[in-house]
RNA sequence: CGGGGUGUAGCGCAGCCCGGCUAGCGCGCUUCGUUCGGGACGAAGAGGUCGUAGGUUCGAAUCCUAUCACCCCGACCA
C-alpha cells in the first residue's frame, strides 16, 4: 500500500479529549477517530488490526469446533423479556422509539432462540456457537476511548451441552483457546475467578491485562499466578500481637485527635496498637466494625458477611448511634453488634475512641472488654502484603478485562424453553457456557502494553503492514527506482508493505514511521544507495542496520521469521 | 445521576474577568520557488454564523438565561 493514496490521518499534536495512552495513539496514529461519546469509526489502518485479532479469534474458535454465526444487532423486545433482561439492563439497553426493538448488548437470548427451535435431541449436542459483531450499551459514562465505548466489537460464544460433565469440557477448551489467543496477540495477561455476578452461574474466569485505564482493581501475585479483585482478595499479614499482661482500660483526653495518624502522633504508639471504628447500617440496625490501625473495610466482604444492605453512617448519625463523632468513636459501652477485623482476634493493649468526643480509651482487651465481639476477614488487601499461595508478595493494581468465560448453566434455556430429549426420551434444559471477548480492548490493551514516547510497537501478528518502507526524496531518480523494485519484491514475497512514497521531508517519514509503528523499517536514500545499501531498523529495539540490496529480503524474512 | 472543567478554522490554543472598528497565533492545507537522513525555508493564499437558542445593549466571542455536546472525578458497570 502506497502511504500517499492510502487515508491514514495521522496527528503530530495530542487531541484534548483523548488521556489514556492507547486512546491517544490510536488517533495519532490514524486508526481511529470519534463520531459521538463512546462511538468511534474504525479508518483503514485500524480496522486492518482489528480484522487481524479478529483473525486470531476465529482461527482458535475453529480450532476448538466453534461454528462462526453472524446475528442481527436488532432484537425484538420480547425475546429479552423471556428471560427478564430488559429489566435486568435497564437504562443501559438501547431501544428503538419507532418499534419494539432494541439494541443487543449481548447475545445469549438470540442464541438460545436458535438452540431451543433446532436442538432438540442430545444428539444435537456438544455444540459451540460464535460470532464478532457489534454490541450495544448505553453506557452512562463512556470512556478511555475504545476501552469502554457504547459500541464496541465483542466475540461472544456459546457452548450447549447435554451434561454439567461436557460444559465443564466446552468451558475447559475454551479456557485453553483464550490463552493461546491472548499468547498469539502478544499479550501480558492473568486470569482472575470472580464469582458469576449477575449473569448467573456456577463458575467464572476474567481475562484481565494490568492498566492505568482499568476499572477493576485487582491483587496479583507474579510469582504463583494468584488473581483476585481485591472486592475478594486476601492476604497474609500479621495480626496485631497479644501483650503478655492486660493493663486495665483508662480514659484519656485526646483534644483535637480524628485521625489514627493523630491518635499515634499524639500518644507516640504505633498504628498496630489502634482500633479504628466505623458504623455501618445493615438493614437500618447500626454494627460496629472494627479495624487494626489505618486498615480500610471491604464493603464487599462485609456485605458477604452481613447479609442485607449495607451502608456507612452518614456523619450526622453517628453521636445517635455512639454518643461520639466520627474519630473518638469504639467498642467499649457501645450497645449494638460489633465485629473486628481478624487481624484484631485477641489484641490487647490497645486504643481506640471512648464514644465520647475528644476522648479515647486505651489499655482495651479484646477478650475481656468487648463481650459478644465477632471476627471476619474484612479488609483490603495492599499492595506488598504476603500473597495468601505463595512465600511472595502481592501487588495491586487497576485492570481491564479483556474476556470472560463462564458457566452459564440453565438459566437461558430454561427461561427460554430450551429443553432437548436425551437417551431415555427425557425432557431437560440445554446446559449453556457463554464467552466473550472485547475485541477492541484487544487492540487497546496491546497499545498500552506496547509503545514507546515515539508511537506504537506492533509485532508481526497484529501489525497493520509487516514492513515500513520509507523512501526519502523520491524525486532522485535511483531512490524512487529502488523503491519501486523492493515494493514489488516484498509484496511478491507476501510481506505486507506500507509504502512511504509521500513528498515529505526524511524527518517527517521518519517519525510517521516509529508512530505507526511496524515492526520493520526498510529507509532507502541515496547516500546508502551510493554503496549498494539501505537501511532497516527494527522498531521495537530500535536498532539499525545497514544492508546490501541484494541481501534484503532475506533479511527482512529473517527478521519477521 | 452528583461534583469539576471545556466548547473560538482540520488539530492545538489565545482573546472573555473589564463589551467597541476587519476575531488572532502555532501546526496543518493550497500555489510557486528553494530544500531533501529525524516533523525544512521564503513568498503568496484559502479557511471561522466564536456549540445552539433567546435576552441585555447603540454595539456581544466577551454580560445574563436556557439548552446541547465533550472531557475529568465519583456513583454505576453482564
Amino acid at each position: 500500500m502506497r502511504l500517499s493514496k492510502y487515508f491514514v490521518p495521522t496527528l503530530k499534536e495530542v487531541p484534548n479529549d483523548a488521556v489514556v495512552i492507547s486512546h491517544i495513539l490510536m488517533l495519532r496514529s490514524g486508526m481511529v477517530r470519534m463520531l459521538s461519546a463512546g462511538i468511534y469509526s474504525f479508518l483503514p489502518l485500524g480496522y486492518k488490526v482489528i480484522k487481524k485479532i479478529s483473525e486470531i479469534i476465529r482461527e482458535e474458535m475453529d480450532a476448538i469446533g466453534g461454528q462462526e454465526f453472524h446475528l442481527p444487532a436488532l432484537n425484538p423486545r420480547e425475546i429479552w423479556e423471556e428471560t427478564g433482561r430488559v429489566e435486568a439492563f435497564g437504562d443501559t439497553m438501547f431501544h428503538l422509539k419507532n418499534r419494539e426493538y432494541v439494541l443487543a448488548p449481548t447475545h445469549e437470548e438470540i442464541m438460545t432462540f436458535h438452540a431451543r427451535n433446532v436442538v432438540k435431541s442430545y444428539k444435537d449436542m456438544p455444540q459451540i456457537w460464535y460470532q464478532i459483531q457489534t454490541k450495544f450499551r448505553n453506557e452512562p459514562r463512556p470512556r478511555s476511548g475504545v476501552i469502554r465505548g457504547r459500541q464496541f466489537l465483542m466475540k461472544d460464544a456459546y457452548s450447549f451441552d447435554t451434561s454439567w460433565e461436557g460444559l465443564d469440557k466446552s468451558y475447559e477448551l475454551h479456557d485453553k483457546a483464550y490463552r493461546k489467543i491472548f499468547d498469539r496477540c502478544g499479550l501480558k495477561y492473568f486470569v482472575v475467578g470472580a464469582s458469576s455476578g449477575a449473569m448467573g452461574g456456577t463458575g467464572s474466569e476474567e481475562f484481565m491485562v494490568k492498566s492505568s485505564a482499568g476499572e477493576d482493581t485487582v491483587a496479583y501475585c507474579e510469582s504463583c499466578g494468584y488473581a483476585a479483585n481485591v472486592e475478594v482478595a486476601t492476604s497474609r499479614i500479621d495480626a496485631a500481637e497479644r501483650d503478655a499482661e492486660s493493663k486495665s482500660i483508662y480514659e484519656i483526653s485526646t483534644p483535637n485527635v480524628h485521625s489514627i495518624d493523630e491518635l499515634c502522633d499524639f500518644l507516640v504508639i504505633d498504628e498496630t496498637q489502634c482500633a479504628k471504628s466505623r458504623i455501618y447500617l445493615n438493614n437500618d440496625k447500626p454494627v460496629l466494625i472494627l479495624m487494626l490501625g489505618n486498615d480500610e473495610v471491604n464493603e464487599t466482604k462485609l456485605e458477604k458477611v452481613l447479609g442485607g444492605n449495607i451502608r456507612p453512617a452518614h456523619p450526622e448519625e453517628l453521636k445517635d448511634i455512639s454518643g461520639a463523632d466520627a474519630g473518638s468513636i469504639g467498642p467499649v459501652g457501645f450497645s449494638g453488634r460489633i465485629i473486628a477485623d481478624n487481624r484484631l482476634k485477641n489484641a490487647n493493649n490497645m486504643f481506640s475512641g471512648a464514644n465520647k468526643n475528644d476522648y479515647h480509651i486505651g489499655g482495651i482487651d479484646f477478650n475481656r472488654d468487648i463481650p459478644n465481639i465477632e471476627y471476619a476477614d474484612l479488609r483490603i488487601v495492599q499492595s506488598g502484603e504476603g500473597c495468601p499461595r505463595c512465600e511472595k508478595h502481592l501487588e495491586v493494581f487497576p485492570a481491564i478485562e479483556l474476556g470472560h468465560i463462564f458457566k452459564l448453566g440453565t438459566k437461558y434455556s430454561e427461561a427460554m424453553g430450551a429443553n432437548f430429549l436425551d437417551e431415555n426420551g427425557k425432557e431437560h434444559p440445554i446446559i449453556m457456557g457463554s464467552y466473550g471477548i472485547g475485541v477492541e480492548r484487544v487492540m487497546a490493551c496491546y497499545i498500552e502494553q506496547n509503545h514507546d514516547a515515539n508511537g506504537i510497537i506492533w509485532n508481526k501478528l497484529l501489525a497493520p503492514f509487516q514492513v515500513h518502507l520509507l523512501g526519502l526524496n523520491l524525486k532522485k531518480q535511483e531512490v524512487s527506482d529502488t523503491c519501486a523494485i523492493i515494493y514489488n519484491e516484498l509484496k511478491h514475497n507476501n510481506i505486507e508493505v506500507l509504502f512511504d512514497d509521500r513528498d515529505v521531508t526524511a524527518g517527517f517519514k521518519f517519525n510517521d514511521a516509529d508512530l505507526l509503528g511496524m515492526p520493520i523499517q526498510v529507509v532507502i536514500g541515496e547516500k546508502k544507495l551510493k554503496e549498494n545499501k539501505c537501511e532497516v531498523k527494527v522498531r521495537k529495539t530500535g536498532e539499525r542496520f545497514d544492508v546490501e540490496l541484494s541481501g534484503l529480503m532475506n533479511k527482512v524474512k529473517e527478521l519477521l521469521g
